[in-house]
DNA sequence: CGTGTCTTTGAAGCGAGTCAATCAGGGTGG
DNA sequence: CCACCCTGATTGACTCGCTTCAAAGACACG
């Protein structure tokens, strides 16, 4: 697998990945730093469609149909690796589990993106905020950093875009939540209080939806 | 390809194709009829996250995790024809072009998914139902069906869930849409009286968004 | 130290949700 | 064949949550 990495790039805040329209070439896995990816629809419309940190791949968009659907940006100075996705193809089959390995990795995609309809659907927003930090600090645990001060990489209006909410919302939803305690917000600093209370909003205890089947 | 269907199955109004949690086997490609695949969240939650037709194919959530991640039901009397996942990987190794192909059609599904993200988190209940029957017609001419008169196969709260909508809105929207002159609406019987009305509400043009980039 | 961007907060408006009653069909059994 | 019933659809009145518009506050930068 590391054999296929044919270069690395290195991004500036801002600067960007690559755009919708693009041509497929590669896909890209994340070093080091935090991205976002967006669509940015004809009129006025425009939302991020997900944020990546170390470890995850972002391209998969363009799968498809040879070109970028979204566009990359870099939300803080960012290290990424090319993968190129004919070497990828080509040594998918020769390489046993290579196939089955990099299915599972765009089967996630699908499955993540379900999820996120899931919650563009059906949730509020507060348990949109409470389900997108607690989907942030699992994934920094999971990479070894600290699960409990996280500091944003992105706007209010970004996760907002995310959430499907307007920013003004996002900002009062989380004073809402350091005001139940459950959150402690300074900015884009956050430190999460009680990560029960936040699952416990996210199954919808926040609301009287408790009843098993109704 | 045609090699791989191992068997058809036919399915009753409401019968399930495959659950949650089932061991992922096969994907299914439907042959004739109409499905609906749902996730159902432990609490009373539970929605709709696309409808199949002929040609359309089912399953891929599966690939992630060697398990199902949402229900497959079918909507009408339908039949689907098997393709046993082991059998596709190893045909992908050597028939060329297959492995491109597969992994277009996977890519189309995220492509699909983001798509329903961008309708979810920020279009409005006339929005998102001009873009649904929108979305159904030109699938249905696709197939050469009439993109004109077309019979609804979900009820209105399969709608609204699909659509993060409750079924009264759904109902009350299309009402306003007939009002309009834009559709014509009985029961499940829809004819699209003007299309093009439809793409300008898709498009924002019913709501004062239409400056070109604010 | 100003200036611009991002964030917070307030007040008012509106769109979708909720609760509830009626209506339309489809199927069943008398 | 028709009356009945059950499910799904429509419509109305009211409520609530999010958005909108507006203003002030917090930082980061030159």
């Amino acid at each position: 697998m590391a054999s296929l990495v044919s270069a690395r790039r290195t991004l500036r805040q801002g600067e960007t990945l690559f755009r919708d329209g693009d041509r497929f070439v590669a896909l890209y896995a994340v070093r080091t730093g935090f991205l976002k990816t967006h669509i940015g629809g004809r009129d006025g419309r425009d939302q991020v469609t997900a944020f990546q940190m170390a470890g995850d791949l972002l391209g998969l968009d363009g799968v498809a149909s040879e070109r970028h659907t979204c566009n990359a940006v870099a939300l803080e100075d960012s290290q990424v690796c090319m993968i190129p996705y004919a070497g990828l193809e080509s040594l998918c089959r020769e390489v046993p589990g290579l196939l089955r390995q990099f299915h599972r990795v765009m089967g996630r995609e699908i499955v993540r993106d379900q999820r996120t309809m899931l919650l563009l659907a059906g949730m509020r927003a507060e348990e949109r905020l409470a389900a997108f930090i607690l989907n942030l600090t699992s994934r920094l645990r999971a990479r070894g950093f600290s699960a409990v001060a996280v500091v944003l990489r992105m706007s209010r209006e970004e996760i907002g875009s995310f959430l499907g909410l307007k920013l003004e919302t996002v900002s009062r939803t989380f004073s809402k939540l350091q005001d139940a305690g459950i959150l402690d917000v300074r900015q884009r600093h956050v430190r999460v209080v009680d990560a029960d209370a936040l699952q416990w909003i996210v199954d919808g205890g926040a609301s009287h939806r408790g009843r098993t089947s109704a």
